[in-house]
DNA sequence: TTCAGGATGTACT
DNA sequence: GTACATCCTGAAC
């Protein structure tokens, strides 16, 4: 399958973002494993313009500053304490933009991605864990095990640990609000959230409830 | 099925 | 010191 190219990612960032979905993300282990899944949602940050953005008015920190490199690089940063997101960037090299990838479906060597997530075989998760495998960014890292040590990475590199190839394009996308960044003020209704629903389910990583939730929180 | 609360380390003020 | 682009567990329904 193709290798996408600088090209794809050297665009505007919320048109990357909803054209990642359906794209297959490939992880090649150090023992040469290879893990595939296919991406299920993402979210657009543009840097410039966007509250939510680490890099926010071009803010350039030591953690920000792979924001600014080239398209088709990988920006992984690590979060709450124990878990990692990764990131592609896009728009001309400076201009500090990327795409979360929040979620994904397992394609091949699922077996793999559970001892890595859960240190169990699938067949020994529960329902409850084979229905949250990969939805969501903590966990989509977790499962293909990505570390700030990915950070900086060519995603366009055919030969590298991390890829994304070509795929069939979804039959349907939802758009919504972003989650997670209540803190972003008139960024948090920005329309940049997009994802394939999945078999009789609607919502894409942590439904209404879940952003209910967190706003509530943040109320108190 | 839904909710509340805690875990946890880094970046930045 | 505070906030953070999250997730898991266990309890209540």
């Amino acid at each position: 399958m193709k290798v996408l190219g600088r090209d794809f990612y050297d665009r505007d960032t919320v048109t990357v973002a909803r054209e990642l979905l359906g794209k297959t993300l490939v992880r090649v282990l150090e023992g040469g494993g290879r893990l595939c899944c296919s991406i299920a949602e993402t979210e657009a940050y543009v840097g410039p313009v966007d509250k939510a953005c680490h890099a926010y008015q071009y803010r350039r920190t030591a953690r920000t500053e792979t924001l600014f490199a080239r398209p088709g690089t990988a920006y992984v940063y690590f979060i709450y304490g124990m878990y990692h997101c990764l990131n592609a960037v896009t728009e001309p090299e400076g201009t500090p933009c990327a795409v979360l990838i929040r979620g994904a479906v397992p394609t091949e060597n699922e077996e793999t991605m559970a001892l890595l997530r859960f240190r169990r075989t699938l067949g020994e998760l529960t329902a409850y864990q084979r229905r949250n495998f990969l939805n969501g960014p903590g966990k989509l890292c977790r499962g293909l095990d990505l570390n700030r040590t990915h950070n900086g990475l060519d995603l366009t590199d055919p030969n590298g640990p991390l890829y994304v190839t070509e795929g069939p394009a979804p039959e349907r996308i939802l758009v919504g609000e972003r989650i997670g960044i209540d803190y972003a003020e008139e960024a948090v209704h920005f329309p940049w959230r997009f994802w394939v629903p999945s078999e009789g389910a609607e919502a894409g990583t942590g439904g209404a409830g879940r952003a209910a939730r967190t706003r509530r929180k943040s109320q108190i």
